[in-house]
DNA sequence: AGGTATAGTTACCTGAAGGTAACCAGTTTC
DNA sequence: GAAACTGGTTACCTTCAGGTAACTATACCT
């Protein structure tokens, strides 16, 4: 008799499980995390600003995932009739979520690097 | 005069981004997360079970997440003389602190897609 | 001797992610 | 009038994560 293919799909865990693969598709890539909480500091920020703020992002990168999170209504954008026109971009209520995975994130990070070095470090 | 590229790189700034940085590498990939929190609620599994109970997953990407973590000391493997070989995953005490992160990442999903729902659902 | 289990490995392929560089159009400053 | 600001777009290229399928080797069951 074959083994069965699974034995632990309690509707809980396929919640659970749908519920991560929808945040790492939302949150996925290399910046947005870096965008977040770049946003998370500064309330609103123009392109430019977050140019400068997110080190190494190029703006092809950061045009695409700024679309993509106003997209999923993490932040919004607003256009200002000023001389040369500006860009505000801030975060939404929902986009103001993120800050306790944020921490979270660094927090764990910054944990599992002490760690390494007090048993690995020299 | 040229505008500075960057205002913001307190210490506190950069440990942080570094913390994040460090987080996504390690748990990076697409399955890292599904393989750590069936390990969470078994304890310890073997290959074919975690197979079977990761669904989707295909062997070769089985084996080559389970390498990372055990490298980066999240999992432990044990090999068992049994009569055809079996091979115990289990976590690590460094890999058990996922799980506030993993709860984290859940809650963020589930109660993300419940907005979304009230919002537009319809 | 064929099917099942154990734990993987190997070769091949594809699509998406991300980087680089140049360019656009308008405006203010030097 | 040249340069730097504004907020992007476009084309091109490279890398790699991840998927598919087949295969290894040993051993138990019937």
């Amino acid at each position: 008799m074959k083994k069965q293919p699974v034995c632990n799909i309690t509707t809980q865990c396929q919640a659970r499980i749908l519920a991560i693969k929808d945040a790492m598709e939302i949150l996925s890539g290399k910046w947005k995390f870096h965008i977040l909480g770049t946003l998370l500091l500064n309330e609103k920020m123009r392109f430019m600003d977050l140019l400068r703020e997110v080190e190494g992002i190029a703006p092809k990168m950061l045009s695409k995932e700024l679309q993509d999170m106003e997209m999923n209504q993490l932040i919004t954008r607003t256009v200002i009739n000023t001389k040369p026109i500006t860009v505000e971009y801030a975060l939404t209520a929902a986009g103001r979520t993120v800050e306790p995975l944020i921490d979270e994130l660094a927090s764990w990070g910054g944990a599992y690097r002490h760690a390494l070095y007090n048993k690995k470090g020299r």
